[in-house]
DNA sequence: ATGAGAACTTTGAGCAATCAAAGTATATTG
DNA sequence: CAATATACTTTGATTGCTCAAAGTTCTCAT
């Protein structure tokens, strides 16, 4: 049985990976993402390696092995499950569901996990828009851009949320940008990374 | 923040205290309880103390504090509820729901947990038939008896089933004993520490 | 009241996860 | 190419929880 926190260094890795498009990921995402320092990671991810769960490329990154890549693909399933059940059915709030599906996806057992998946419908989309793995750990490659990459003047429909910071969802609530929501990109503002939207159908 | 084990120390040391309808609990039921070694409950107990849990006296037992009774009360709040949901909603076998509970119980927020007593209509027995805690910690002192010690040829309706081993439950299932059955006490067998019961309303 | 056994405590050790700080390799840039 | 900055690793220590085994205290029956 993998600790919780096996499943949490292995988590994070799957989720650069997927963000950065790249199965290799360094060292310093991994300390970052997991908020612990380089040299507990460094320790960790030699003794995930010793146990099968990922390669180990000192100095260079890490990379999940088939084993890995499939108790990732499940904390990912259970993590988006349990936030939409938080959101659907108990009426939590989109901006504090995070944290708590964080803890509870450690403690429920694939017996629970799969009544609930059943309970919710088999819901494809989590309440941010990302695509909830299958059982067998497959996710729907989606075919989404960053909205910094659109071109001004574009008009595009918000498919998920990526940021899960608090305070970052708050902000997004009260401004409408939520998955389903049509915007279009008014301009770019390079030097500051930022960019100006026009939220709704409505012509720029 | 209590660690799970120190919220498990102290669910187990409540629930020894009312089954024995006595504050002082000794060492060995502690160990037991929770399936460690003598010396691992002594340890830690020590520790309980000084972090004002409860209050520790050597070679005879332990008490809880009133902060370590209301945690302990929260605990037995979340697991009831948390088993309640499990067979209500979900749907989950009523012998297989206490260990999963138990891993659940630690995980989940006091706000999660709020949302979910509101949306099972905030019930106030667990599917075994123990009263739920309220979130001041109060319990409905229950005025049942033990099965044992009912006069043979009296008529009992059963309250609640107080062991929460999975064999015995799907025994008990199996033999149609549950909260709200009624039973007729035939005879009892004190020395196979047994009795014989009829089943349902009929006259013995 | 004493000696055996039960119940409890102490001691020494290990494991998993963490940090701070010192050390090493690699990349960047003048 | 050398100097420096960045990224990563090593080392030594700590914390929380656990066990096995040795030691202590208490109880109770003879």
């Amino acid at each position: 049985m993998p600790t919780s926190t096996v499943e949490n260094y292995l988590k994070q890795i799957l989720i650069v990976s997927l963000e950065t498009n790249c199965p290799e990921v360094p060292m310093g995402k991994v300390a970052q993402g997991l908020s612990v320092t380089s040299g507990t990671a460094t320790t960790m991810i030699k003794n995930l390696a010793e146990n099968g769960w990922l390669h180990y490329y000192p100095r260079r990154g890490v990379r999940l092995t088939r084993k890995g890549k499939a108790l990732a693909m499940n904390m990912l399933r259970r993590h988006r499950l349990l936030e939409t059940f938080l959101v659907e059915t108990l009426g939590l709030d989109w901006s504090e569901i995070h944290q708590e599906a964080e803890e509870l996806e450690h403690a429920i057992s694939e017996k629970v996990l799969e009544k609930l998946d059943e309970f919710l419908g088999r819901p494809r989309q989590d309440p941010h828009g990302h695509p909830i793995p299958t059982r067998g750990g497959v996710i729907r490659r989606s075919s989404t851009q960053s909205l910094l990459s659109c071109k001004a003047g574009s008009k595009v429909t918000i498919e998920s949320i990526t940021d899960q910071e608090s305070d970052f969802l708050k902000f997004a609530r009260k401004k409408q940008l939520f998955p389903g929501q049509v915007v279009s990109v008014l301009s770019h503002e390079k030097l500051a990374d930022a960019i100006t939207l026009q939220v709704g159908g409505a012509a720029p």
